[in-house]
DNA sequence: ACGAACCATGTGCACGGTCACATGACCGCG
DNA sequence: CGCGGTCATGTGACCGTGCACATGGTTCGT
């Protein structure tokens, strides 16, 4: 019927011949050149039909020397936030004609960081989306003058060539205002890991938002996004109770303080505010549900992607940034006393 | 120094002019052929290091028709379970020498899957595992008769040749035992979607539980995973208050079942029971701390590569099954009634 | 001592595309 | 009417690798 299985595919010779064509007028039909008569066009168009023909990309690969690929180079993709980040960038890119080939940071020692990069360069990718957003895997990244194009989806104050991200820093400084605002003044800030881009950028418009309306301030904590960690801090934290609200650098962590000031036989919001950041879908079921704010990470992905194809077209460089939203909900209200 | 950058990359014959040894004898140390004397492979090896030599992925993919890439074909990857089994299948293909590329099912309808395939096929993969856990992906996928292996993660008694699993039936049935050890008879199930294994397989555990015990069982409500619809369910249900434990298909449900719980001045676990299932990791932490079934993600994708390489391999079929474990937490406790 | 078997290596082609160039038909214009 | 230019198509080389086969040297068994 559609003749042996065991054959190779058909190759664009063979649909050459069933057209009656050469070869090249076949690849003309492939990459749609301007000069084919309509005709003609047809017919290879049927054959490829007829013989389901498939281009190898292999072939075209090596042909061409482009791979039409892009790079994920993440961490933490069991998150929320770098999960929905990859799932948006695969869409964009493939909607563009890209494929996505991703590599995964288990630990951010220079040799995994070279690793992994070897790794998206064996692949000939031809641009690196990095959503491991340690400080040093960035250092690493541009001390190696890739020869391929990266954007990251982090936003800081080095000078990161191509950088597109939330701006991290206005969205914490809305969450602290919002717990000044409420009329708290003691506030702790439980951060993230300290070489995190977001973990700083976080920690410092908090900082901007305290000094801004003359609130002193203690030095954070630097927690590992956890829930599990969340819990231990807030237990630890509970045992001077000198303050009146938390600003948790993301929503698993708030979590965990909410667990602790619960097991602690506090009420939260009545005796500690808290703020998450990200807004996980799960964070308003929570008891009660997070006040904290949200970033669109979908949109950050397919940002992420036009960024990156843009620099592939020889654009020039820029930096762009999405403007995240506070999302009041239960967990914050006025002190106490 | 290295020289002309914009040069081509150095090839195979590059490095074997340098080594004074035919393109071929590079080949045979690349692939590790036994028939190398130690000195030239130590002479080629020099100069591979020399020149900054890479294989050359396309090449090699022409040549051999082999990728040594798999695929994934996976939904809801923002959702814990799959975005931990993504991770564990990319770090063990890895260790394999496999590459990974991912496709995303946002809807089921049979042009996506289709189009998803495709874009695998594309690739070249060598195997596919299925995440995508609805009926009607692994319907649409058995009658497309691939000519590459897949494996699917999900277990069902449908004769599916290659599957692995947790044994769902099991975990479910522990969960509902659980219930009834504690006293519980009229108990709720509030079920995955309808068309997915993972649903169905945990409706029929609850379903077998019930009726050994021969608990009388209503019909289960069908959800759609999110903490949102979980949330909607308990409102609806807490309006009758016609039971006094729930289990849940998984843990987000569960945490929106508590939200409702808590929102009709009801305490859990006095009032209600509830078990999910998955154990997130944040489930320790929530408002009490649930009591769920816990799977092993990371070590299921590590399976699920292990079984696809040996089919690739040319094994024989089987599944294997690994038993999940029952975490007894807060949310539970024998009715007040 | 001689052929078989094996070792270490080399030669040429094939994989399936694209690219540069060639070719012939047709058109318009001076 | 001849000549340059565009259109539609064909020809052959080439991308970087692995495979089949060839080659010359050495070892071994009888």
């Amino acid at each position: 019927m559609t003749g042996d299985v065991t054959a190779r595919a058909a190759s664009i010779r063979d649909v050459a011949r069933r057209a009656e064509v050469s070869h090249q007028t076949v690849s003309r039909v492939l990459n749609n050149h301007p000069s084919i008569r309509p005709e003609t066009k047809q017919r290879v168009l049927d054959a490829i039909e007829e013989l389901g023909y498939r281009p190898n990309r292999a072939a075209r690969m090596l042909v061409t020397s482009r791979s039409r690929t892009i790079g994920i180079l993440s961490s933490s993709r069991t998150q929320y936030g770098p999960a929905a980040s990859i799932q948006a960038i695969e869409v964009a890119a493939r909607a563009s004609g890209y494929s996505v080939v991703t590599s995964n940071l288990l630990t951010t020692d220079e040799g995994a960081i070279l690793a992994e990069v070897d790794h998206l360069v064996d692949q000939a990718v031809e641009g690196i989306v990095v959503i491991a957003p340690q400080v040093r895997v960035l250092d690493v990244l541009s001390s190696l003058a890739l020869r391929v194009p990266y954007v990251t989806l982090q936003m800081t104050d080095r000078v990161i060539t191509h950088a597109l991200s939330f701006d991290q820093i206005a969205g914490a400084r809305m969450a602290t205002q919002h717990l000044i605002d409420l009329g708290h003044r003691r506030i702790y800030h439980l951060a993230g890991p300290q070489d995190w881009i977001e973990a700083e950028a976080r920690m410092k418009g908090f900082l901007q938002a305290m000094s801004d309306n003359d609130v002193p301030t203690t030095a954070p904590i630097l927690g590992d996004w956890t829930a599990d960690f969340g819990y231990r801090a807030g237990v630890e934290l509970l045992r001077y109770r000198d303050f009146t609200a938390i600003f948790s650098s993301n929503d698993q962590m708030a979590l965990g303080l909410m667990h602790a000031v619960r097991d602690a036989g506090l009420d939260c919001p009545r005796d500690v505010s808290i703020v998450g950041f990200d807004d996980i879908p799960e964070a308003r079921h929570f008891s009660p549900p997070l006040t904290t704010v949200r970033q669109d990470f979908p949109e950050l992905g397919r940002r992420a992607v036009a960024l990156l194809l843009a620099q592939l077209d020889g654009s020039e460089d820029y930096r762009e940034t999405i403007v995240p939203e506070l999302i009041v909900r239960g967990t914050t209200a006025a002190p106490a006393f």
